[in-house]
DNA sequence: AATGAATGAGCATTCATTCAT
DNA sequence: TATGAATGAATGCTCATTCAT
């Protein structure tokens, strides 16, 4: 019950950075309109995260554990790694796609400082991009994807692809469905724009 | 004369405001830490620009200009969609990689700021996603790129792919030429993964 | 029983508030800090105490008692003022040099305050300094001590040489015995510097 | 003329600084208390001091060594360790006589913190005392003092004796002079308590 | 009586911007 | 034009105190 409460209040405090993160910004966003958005007093943030700093670095830390579990799992249902790659940008897409909120403080606000973007390239984001690259790797040694590729550089390029859809659909004014593009995405990546 | 000075001035704050924003970010660089890397007076750079928005939105501005104007000339040079994308490419990644300064500014900075993604992406940037999709588009109507990829989402690819290489280049601890992955993007880009 | 768990409990946390007052300066110190030491939680000092404030007081007002009682005591041992003179001196070195903790807080702390300052010393202080002025003029109208000199400037006098040993005792490095210096401070006082 | 300017901005925030702080304590005293008093905005306070430790820093070095100075200067005038006893008594009480506030932070602030006690007494007070006890043990070598008494318990009996009708003065309710206090208390101090 | 989670007022310090010179 | 001293609004964080349990 108290252990709910405590999980609760921290739960309520990162929903609460995600949304004003969001909305402003980060560097534009005090704790003060975090803790107003948690319902709880300035304070209390202090007991839950170490400081401003702590509350982006939670939000992240907290999704790209789900986000690359979840991606494991994905990718363990499937030999092929065409399907594979599917699955990826489905599950890319989808997440990033039913949260905005969430997909603006990755897309926009972590990237905002070479401090964050460094500490966190080097670490979890290395992974999700190492996931893709093995899935290639393992592609190109069934002879199902081409070998003068180089599977790193064709590792980015697809994490590009779908980080790009993210952004655009981020900053797009008219609304649309994020996950459908996984489709075209994969389409293009594996069979070329040539005709 | 006069009228050098005045642009040398100019010049030599922007050329200090990407450096000190490259260095130390954005949002924790000082308008004197700009004043000192020119060599001018603090107040000297209001004499020059708005406010410290303004140096990072001439920053920009400017560089997008020469881009863009690059760009077409560069395009007008060939007839051949596939060439002209190539083109594009190795521009995008020479310019960017032959000014890491710069680069960090464009990639890592003016995207701290939902604020400066949503003002710029409306103006410049759009229009450079435009200048793709027009090549690929007419790539399409001469029958040398498939016609079931919607234009827009090929042309995000190939700006997310190209965008991604500099990102990585620019968090990569080992130094490595950013252009040469010009010829690898657009090979896959065109001819897909697949065998 | 339950009577000696609160008295157990308040002096727990006068103890404690004299030990982290000596360490880290009043305003230095937290409320937590002191209930920590205390081994109790923070809102239970507030059962004992009015506020961090009322620790402070209460320390002194304590400590302050039993000086004053013991001296009077000591005092009434005896009918020469000489003798008088010296047992107070020897008192108030041997207590403070006992506690060096307590020390502090009578030296350093309790002084860092203009408030705490003179509230005190319209009160405790004010009484242990007549003390010593009552014996000087008993001496005088004894024939004892010469009565060209007001009792009352002798008295601070005697008083502000005893508190300097202790002060000095309180920042030396070296540690040393206090209580000794008394027969000094008595010796000179009363036989004078003069050859 | 500029030259000027700076020098009077940073006396008036000393001067300002010595005031609040002797009327409201250091730790209760806010920076913007200091800079309204001084008659300037906060931040202008930062371009003369490091922060609100080094305005107390600098009140006391300034008028340490003011003190020092005028001490040896004074010393230097006789060859009478008696004299110059009584020249040092004098100096003290007038000085501090004449300034209640900075009295006051001297009697009262500069003790509220162990910190800057240990800092200080180790430099420039140990000076000052150093001063005294050179005097005294002059005037034993010379055979005017008697020599079983140890010069270091005795300068600090007399520096004691000096701060304690300081402290009191200050404390005081009722204003009279500090300076005629000199004279008493060479006297007791030289020719002893005793008829 | 005891707890300790929650509160929110309080404050030192920073820094973009201005303006008298 | 250029300067840089001065400004003062803005804010992350602390911690004494409260109170529901």
């Amino acid at each position: 019950m108290a252990r709910n409460n405590v999980a609760d209040k921290r739960e309520a405090i990162l929903r609460a950075g995600i949304k004003v993160f969001a909305e402003k910004g980060f560097f534009n966003s005090k704790v003060a309109d975090v803790a107003k958005a948690a319902g709880v007093a300035d304070g209390t943030v202090y007991l839950y995260f170490k400081g401003k700093d702590d509350i982006l670095h939670s939000i992240f830390d907290r999704a790209m554990a789900e986000f690359i579990g979840e991606g494991r799992r994905e990718l363990e249902r499937s030999d092929d790694p065409a399907d594979q790659l599917a699955k990826i940008a489905e599950l890319h897409l989808s997440r990033l796609g039913a949260d905005r909120e969430l997909a603006v403080v990755f897309q926009i606000e972590l990237r905002g400082s070479t401090k964050f973007m460094e500490a966190f390239s080097a670490a979890a984001f290395a992974e999700y991009l190492q996931i893709i690259r093995k899935t290639i790797e393992s592609g190109q040694n069934a002879g199902l994807f081409r070998g003068d590729v180089k599977p790193i550089v064709a590792a980015k390029m697809f994490y590009g692809a779908l980080d790009e859809m993210v952004t655009n659909w981020i900053l797009s004014k008219k609304p649309y469905a994020l996950e459908p593009l996984a489709g075209e995405v994969v389409k293009v990546f594996l069979g070329g724009l040539k005709a």
